[in-house]
RNA sequence: GGCCCGUUGGUCAAGUGGUUAAGACACCGCCCUUUCACGGCGGUAACAUGGGUUCAAAUCCCGUACGGGUCACCA
């Protein structure tokens, strides 16, 4: 909850409505993108932030595009976000949220603002347009023209003769426009800068132009957050707005906020060829949702000045979309990565290996891929090595290898390649050695300390290896890597009959 | 090309006329340590540019350069 100081402090930017009320409309078409995501995030934290209202809808005007299966991955990348919304989909009337439901709508609406004189037919063809332009001496993407705005009874009377069907356009007034933007300041577009622009094309179908503003307007929206791409359309749209509102069909203008871009590699924007621009990759390389959520928070926004690893409730106390960044920012995949692992950190053991689990078995190291339907070795085995691996993984998807050698049975761990630095000449004599020392060891005596003090004092000082030489073998023979958990711990965990098959076969395999 | 937006270290970013210009990631070094991490300490590195306004400018104004977006009967 904020409270209307705060709300008024903003130097320059507009004061939020007391109840705001914002929503997330995207077109079902393509995978989920970190860039969507990122916008859906700043409009449901400011709703969450101001006890507003969040509205979901889907703008499905272009029937060639759109996808069902679009539309069910994006929720489920809601789902996944903790992104939840108050009213839309699923939540009412489909006929009120999808826009490709809602034709009857908008006809309605375009033929009052065509009576009211706001719109009128256009009769022109794209190539009619650049071939007047052309004559004109205009640079070909001057767009419209105006041309049809004067068209006589006559005229147009002509045109239907020819069997032509008008688009709808609406009138843009010859005057500046100007918003005060939630994220930019004061903007202005000149007078003449903005041509009059389709809303209904002549099969009849409402445009976005047009559906976008009426569904706002419909369900009362007052703040509208969206990519910067749309900026130049804003203007457009407050027009539309000013005849809407004489129409009787809206209250009132929204704010809006124009939200930077998040950019790939280069200086281009994050688009579908960028593997960081796809949700579901992310989550596959092994991003929880809390930091990857924090990691996107980031992006055009700070928590603090100090402080940038936070909660989802932190960021909904702190968030404020007049403190968003009107600059674009680069997705830095390291910095994604630190975040997630930050917040690996910080999980619950428990909940740490629920969500690993799936990694685990799609990696073929557990029997199952929910943590409830785990053998009890293996959910013994996890647990004793979750918080020795918590702080060495940064993403779930590394939990494999580091938790796979406890978990086999296998009596021979073959060398990585890494691993084959850690074996020296003297190796053989090592394991040799540990495994003659090691053999003193009662099963009950297994156990990690008493595995430290035994082979530090025959390794070590007995026979004077130098630590790094005498346990790297020690934990090759164990783990087949150089990195691994803590060697000792580990060994405990793979349980003396096992850890000394795997020292005996490495001895054997050198 | 017109219109619009943007420009603080490699990246994210604090900064709202007076600061030794924060912090984070990355990188480098040191400590801790059986390895790797975690943790701790330290280091390299930035206000695109030119004019104004001002006692004072990263901060305000204008220009320039560079980058981006948009100019669809896509959204």
């Amino acid at each position: 909850m904020s409270d209307n100081t705060e709300k008024t402090e903003k130097i320059g930017k507009p004061t939020l409505p007391e109840h705001v009320r914002l929503r997330f409309c995207p077109s079902p078409t393509g995978i989920p993108h970190v860039g969507m995501i990122h916008t859906a995030l700043y409009n449901w934290a400011e709703a969450r932030h101001a006890g507003g209202t969040l509205i979901f809808r889907m703008e499905d005007t272009d029937s060639k595009r759109d996808t069902q299966e679009s539309l069910d991955m994006i929720i489920e990348a809601l789902h996944w976000m903790g992104i939840d919304w108050d009213e839309g989909i699923g939540k009412g009337p489909d006929e009120m949220y999808f826009q490709s439901k809602r034709a009857d709508v908008y006809a309605k609406v375009a033929q009052q603002l065509l009576d009211a004189g706001y719109a009128y037919e256009s009769y022109s063809t794209a190539e009619e347009i650049a071939a007047r332009n052309k004559a004109a001496g205009r640079p070909e993407t001057f767009g419209y023209d105006g041309y049809d705005r004067t068209l006589s009874e006559e005229e147009k009377e002509k045109f239907r003769a020819e069997g032509r069907k008008p688009a709808l356009r609406l009138k843009m007034p010859d005057e500046d426009i100007t918003w005060n933007d939630l994220v930019r300041g004061e903007i202005t577009f000149k007078a003449g800068s903005v041509p009059d622009y389709v809303i209904v094309r002549p099969n009849g179908e409402a445009l976005y132009t047009l559906t976008n503003p009426i569904d706002d307007a419909i369900t009362e929206v007052n703040v509208v957050l969206r990519g910067e791409d749309l900026l130049p359309s804003t203007p457009r749209q407050i027009v539309l707005y000013r005849y809407l509102i004489e129409l009787g069909i809206a209250k009132q203008t929204p704010l809006f906020g124009h939200l930077p871009y998040v950019m790939g590699e280069g200086n281009k924007k994050l688009s579908k060829r960028d593997p960081q621009s796809n949700l579901f990759l992310l989550r596959d390389q092994g991003f929880i949702r809390e930091g990857l959520l924090n990691y996107l928070a980031l992006l055009g926004w700070s928590f603090s000045a100090t402080e940038d690893v936070f909660s989802m409730e932190q960021f909904t106390n702190a968030f404020d979309v007049r403190d968003v960044k009107s600059n674009p920012a680069h997705f830095d995949l390291k910095k994604a990565i630190a975040i997630n692992a930050a917040h690996i950190r910080m999980l619950e053991p428990e909940d740490f290996l629920r969500r690993s689990v799936p990694y685990l078995f799609k990696d073929g190291a557990v029997s199952a891929d929910n943590w409830d339907a785990l053998t009890d070795r293996e959910k013994t085995i996890l647990i004793q090595s979750a918080p020795l691996v918590q702080t060495r993984v940064r993403l779930l998807s590394e939990v494999t290898n580091m938790v796979a050698p406890l978990l086999s049975i296998d009596e021979y761990i073959a060398p990585a390649d890494d691993a084959k630095k850690q074996l020296k000449d003297d190796s053989a004599e090592v394991l040799d050695k540990a495994i003659a020392a090691l053999s003193t060891l009662s099963d009950d005596e297994w156990k990690t300390d008493q595995i430290h003090e035994l082979l530090s004092e025959e390794l070590v000082e007995k026979a004077g290896y130098k630590p790094r030489n005498a346990f790297g073998p020690v934990r090759v023979a164990m783990s087949g890597h150089r990195v691994s958990p803590p060697l000792f711990e580990s060994m405990e965990i793979i349980g003396k009959t096992i850890s000394m098959a795997r020292l005996a076969n490495l001895r054997a395999n050198l």
